[in-house]
DNA sequence: CAAAATAGGACTCAAATGGTCCTCTTATTG
DNA sequence: CAATAAGAGGACCATTTGAGTCCTATTTTG
């Protein structure tokens, strides 16, 4: 259906690591590559579009590193992913520019996406890091769809160089 | 945020077009495109793909075109998306294949993944092309969201290439 | 039979994504 | 003070995906 990007992805999982150590505990993009088997220049950048967008705070030099800008159950879904993906809206014009929907039918349509859209967002806003992080627990929001995707079909994305890094 | 396909934002456009006339009432490729402001190829090949997901009734030959197949109230968004972009989950591995994902607190980032992605796919479900079409009154669902998009910052994506078609 | 539709692909082009690398700045520490 | 270990910030390439077009059947109707 709608897919995340792959950063974003990674961006949660990086996070969460930082959510399940102590508060304020420091760890640098090598380790946190590690820990999450991922290459680090890639866990770098997304390390440091998180940090520029204000959710990690990060230190240079020596022993260096990043932390949580703020307490893991006061960053939500939305924030991470408006800072790995931007903040699209789900149809192309969620922005206000509508020179393109010059006909009525559409355009209504387009208008009953925004609600949905912003209805998304709001769920969205509403899950916390610290709910993605701890345990089995469905934190509040996410434990509304409890089916186990009846057919997903499996269109295997991944698994493509997992040889090396 | 996520982004749907533009072929499914086409064809919800396509279908509202349908739940908008007399129950039952057949249209043709080129007639629908010209309502829609679409190019003839790009709204066949996407009725194409409604019909073939047993969404649209078909009648081949002179007098042909395409009807819905079920009254527009029975029909859901979800269904929609699911012929036109494929049942792709949020994340990669919605699937099964878990072979990538070796870690521990990635695979529970994953889990919940999964739970917010059902919740979606049921809140998507729960959306009828008869509500998506209909006058302004927000349906049961896209009521939920009331909020009018705060700070889009606009990243046209459209008008690229107006001027032809 | 001719014309008007849909069915079903193959194909092309442009843009987005994933991923890597290089250079610069900042801090620590011997 | 110099070496080293970080992060900051881009530039860059390759692959994938998505949009859109077109061509060739196959069905109908008149």
């Amino acid at each position: 259906m709608f897919r995340m990007t792959r950063q974003a992805d990674y961006g949660i999982v990086l996070l969460a690591c930082f959510a399940q150590r102590e508060e304020g505990d420091s760890l640098n993009a090598r380790d946190l590559a590690a820990e999450v088997h991922l290459p680090v220049p890639m866990a770098s950048k997304i390390l440091k579009a998180l940090a520029r967008a204000g959710l990690l705070a990060s230190q240079r030099g020596v022993k260096g590193g990043y932390r949580l800008a703020r307490r893991p159950d006061e960053i939500s879904l939305a924030e991470i992913i408006d800072a790995l993906e931007g903040p699209i809206g789900i149809t192309d014009c969620s922005s206000g520019d509508h020179s393109s929907c010059d006909i009525a039918a559409l355009c209504a349509v387009r208008g009953k996406w925004q609600s949905i859209s912003g209805a998304m967002r709001e769920a969205l806003g509403s899950i916390s890091l610290a709910s993605m992080a701890g345990p089995p627990e469905p934190g509040p929001a996410a434990a509304a769809g409890r089916r186990p995707l009846p057919s997903a079909p499996a269109r295997g994305k991944r698994a493509r160089k997992e040889g090396s890094p």
